[in-house]
DNA sequence: TTTTTTGCAAAAGGTTTGCAACACG
DNA sequence: CGTGTTGCAAACCTTTTGCAAAAAA
């Protein structure tokens, strides 16, 4: 993603606050799936409250600039939608694993043209549960 | 799903419980991703408990005979493992419907098969997002 | 009888809301 | 200046836990 994250918010349409700069901030230097949690930590010594996260993650969202990531874990993950990837998370240890390799374009369209409900499809939602080498041999 | 809950269960190596009866009932008449409100809410006249429904939730997923759906909810949403198939989920109304269509399959074994770290992959979850008709007009 | 399951009450964890003060544009 | 954003405290909702009673095998 660009460093540049004031543009980016604008061309999102939202303000540019020191909050929702210091948050893509994150996003951008974390390559990873995170969670509100993980930036309060994170941004501590910033002292923006965790309220404050949970909100700029809800407008990140809806701007499209993050997109939710489904771990089974007990809380929301997101990460930046600027690049298409899935994971493959472990069931033992919670590590994950990013791939690109993805098809579901292909069956997002087949599934549509079938549809008799769905107008348009946008988003999916793609991640594979393992087990990885360190667990599989506990 | 066989109509012997009972059978299912010894299968499963799990006791036969009347709750554990009467939830694998509920999934198997409503086909569709239910949560554990909704099945106290069904099973509500005969009065098992909330605890009991999500103990039970766990202990079935556990064993294999329910998966969990990632409907992008506030609560957990499960499903019987008996048919393969994924949803699609109306961001405006929440409505689904289901489709069999997936190569997920092939993907799992190409990404196995470049990954440094996992030994092993079993499920995925698969889940495209979109807008229905109707929410398409409004 | 032994072990697992259930109910109840309470706690925990993540997330949302109301409201007043503040900051962006 | 007006509207959107933030912080604080409190509420909310889903899910989990401890313990004793009840039920399954």
């Amino acid at each position: 993603m660009n460093k540049d994250f004031a543009l980016t918010l604008k061309k999102a349409k939202l303000k540019v606050t020191p909050a929702r700069q210091a948050i893509l901030e994150t996003f951008s230097s974390d390559c990873k799936p995170i969670n509100a949690e993980y930036i309060h930590q994170k941004l501590k010594d910033k002292g923006f409250n965790l309220v404050t996260i949970y909100r700029t993650l809800t407008s990140l969202e809806t701007s499209g600039l993050l997109k939710r990531v489904d771990l089974r874990k007990g809380s929301t993950y997101y990460e930046l939608t600027d690049h298409h990837h899935h994971h493959v998370i472990c069931t033992g240890c919670g590590k994950t694993e990013s791939f690109e390799m993805c098809d579901v374009d292909k069956i997002s369209k087949g599934v549509l043209r079938k549809s008799p409900l769905f107008e348009t499809i946008g988003q999916h939602s793609l991640e594979l549960f393992g087990t990885c080498k360190s667990c599989s041999k506990g």
